[in-house]
DNA sequence: TACTTTTGTATCGCAAACGATATAAATACA
DNA sequence: TGTATTTATATCGTTTGCGATACAAAAGTA
């Protein structure tokens, strides 16, 4: 028996089951929404920054384009954004909220709030230092695997 | 602006582009064996315990069954493992490696460790003891969101 | 024993995620 | 100016992931 292929000593699975695990956290309220929670990623981009191309949204999300195209057509069926190509750059799509898209963010405010209580995590001092350590650390991970692989 | 709907200030989603990352950075060589990612994953959980239930290996890897049924029937059209129905209990699957299957965990033996080469990871000791705590954090986060959500 | 509930697996449909590929627009350059 | 290259987005096909649902076998119960 391998130690490097025992399922336990690999930290590449808690990685993927913590992100399924998260995703599905979530499921309850983002139905409420009618969203899933990639498209609740699209959104969180869009409110803090409105009119992008599909480019800007695929790089901060790390996605490609051809996953990015199909989830923001849904999203412009839906009546949350609109696509309208750019008359600068024609080979642009401008990705721009719609009010509908736009006033989802009220609600959704209340989602990261939920989630800490569903989960008892009251965010003392101590929890906020570690939540930023991990932070720091996951966003040092994704640079290196951005990076070199 | 909603503070908590950046997403600079997330931690779902890091959790989220580093599992696609991780799953990108062993694409090449799980490629050269001719699996996926997930599929990898099972043969890790066959490897150390042969002959399981579906049910059983859906339980390892946090999936529904509804994910895992077809996942092993891709593997069984592949000729890594066979799936026969147990003569105790006729509802449950018996899942068994193949001898190819089976031969494949040393050639999978090297991807762990080029991995970490591609990273430049050298395991010194500080190295180590981070990787450990960093598990240790994860699988309380599983068992959290596991029971919580 | 007869009926109900639970368990284990599978099927269906839809949304991601991505490699391979295509195409038009913009840019570089000979 | 004309041609090659790059850029931005889209299309296609496959695997994954999951909710809803189905169904037979096993277990529980009246």
């Amino acid at each position: 028996m391998y130690e490097q292929l025992k399922l336990d000593n690999q930290l590449c699975f808690p990685f993927y089951a913590v992100s399924r695990l998260i995703t599905r956290a979530y499921q309850a309220d983002l139905d409420a929404l009618g969203i899933t929670y990639p498209q609740y990623l699209v959104l969180m981009i869009l409110w803090e920054n409105n009119n992008v191309t599909v480019n800007d949204v695929a790089d901060k999300l790390i996605l490609n384009t051809n996953t990015v195209t199909p989830l923001l057509k849904r999203m412009e069926v839906l009546g949350l954004l609109t696509r309208k190509q750019s008359k600068t750059d024609q080979r642009k799509v401008i990705i721009s909220l719609t009010t509908k898209g736009n006033e989802l963010q009220h609600e959704a405010a209340q989602i990261p709030i939920r989630l800490m209580q569903k989960l008892n995590i009251e965010p003392n001092e101590n929890q906020l230092a570690d939540f930023l350590k991990l932070k720091n650390q996951l966003n040092s991970l994704i640079d290196l695997l951005k990076n070199n692989a």
